[in-house]
DNA sequence: TCCTAAGCGAAGTGATGACTCCGAATATAT
DNA sequence: ATATATTCGGAGTCATCACTTCGCTTAGGA
């Protein structure tokens, strides 16, 4: 792939994920004039909207991913897990479009973005079992629950009209009735 | 008003409804189509889509609405606040559109649709405070943080698949946060 | 430097969907 | 029963948007 083609295609996916974050409505035009490309150019690097689409899903599935995996490396298992969930639902609350990464990461059309969410999950998973074996999280709570409540917090957030404080004591909320029961 | 012409806004607002249930973004035409009437008799009771959007999300809030007053006159304020929190999150986890109705709820766009949001939010309210005078649900949660974890426990319920099992266990800690500390 | 294949953008094209026009049909008052 | 004002339905209109075509441009190797 020549240079300029390589660069007009890093240009198109930071676009889109700006212009989509906004609305997944919004037309290939409005991507490819905030490129600073033809519309041709958008199609010929991805072929439908869809795959556009799927491309910024798979972007943000994959960092979210990252995060996920960082923070397991890290210290406290308990820290790692509500840190997670906090750096999830404050993305999500500032931009809708994290919030709809999130419930089509179980459903994800399209084999990149299905893989990326799986692994997304796999290492939330991860971050939760650690969290419930050092005590920090109550052991009875299963994977699908788990992962519901940090869809359900990143749309609550969304509608907290960006209070934080709002969203701090909805958290302290959610996080008491995550924690181990005594 | 003749009466074929209310038989129809009744047919109309009945089928748009169904529609939109499934998706916001259907065309009024399928709803003419569900409705059995001609395209324009459509457009003649709502002179846009978004008008007659906005009369279906009104006609949602308030059946939302009468279902808390209603619970309000009954028995145990506790039972009362969880069983209103149990239905609403059960009707969105079976349609999308009541989960949307709710975030739309604080920022709703005409007249008629804000105010049908407020007077469901203030018959929530009031459901909060005497579950929480009544010692059933914590003393130091408000409103606001409240509303978001009923917006949130929506969407998430939405995010299990319309697994029933995962969806109670998710309300499960949900509401052993929303409890009194002891 | 020059050649050429890869890449580009602007002007289409066709489909869709919101909304309108107008002649036909019909409810209802007399 | 009849007149007429109201309502109806379907065939338009117009704008938008996903996607294509094609002549021009340019990167980058020889």
């Amino acid at each position: 792939m020549r240079a300029d083609a390589r660069d007009n295609r890093e240009r198109i996916l930071t676009a889109a994920e700006q212009v989509f974050g906004r609305s997944t409505a919004a037309s290939t035009d409005d991507v490819a004039k905030l490129a600073g490309v033809g519309i041709a150019t958008v199609f010929r690097h991805f072929p439908t909207k869809v795959e556009l689409l799927e491309a910024v899903l798979t972007l943000r599935l994959q960092r979210l991913r990252d995060t996920a995996a960082e923070l397991a490396g890290g210290s406290d298992p308990g820290t790692a897990f509500f840190e997670f969930f906090d750096q999830v639902v404050a993305e999500a609350g500032s931009k809708l479009a994290i919030a709809e990464a999130l419930v089509a990461a179980g459903s994800a059309p399209g084999e990149h973005a299905r893989q990326a969410g799986q692994e997304m999950r796999q290492a939330f998973g991860e971050l939760l079992v650690k969290a419930q074996r050092s005590g920090a999280v109550r052991a009875d709570a299963q994977f699908p629950e788990v992962y519901a409540l940090l869809v359900g917090a990143s749309r609550g957030a969304t509608a907290t009209g960006l209070d934080l404080e709002v969203r701090d004591r909805m958290l302290a909320i959610l996080y008491d009735g995550l924690r181990q029961r005594r």
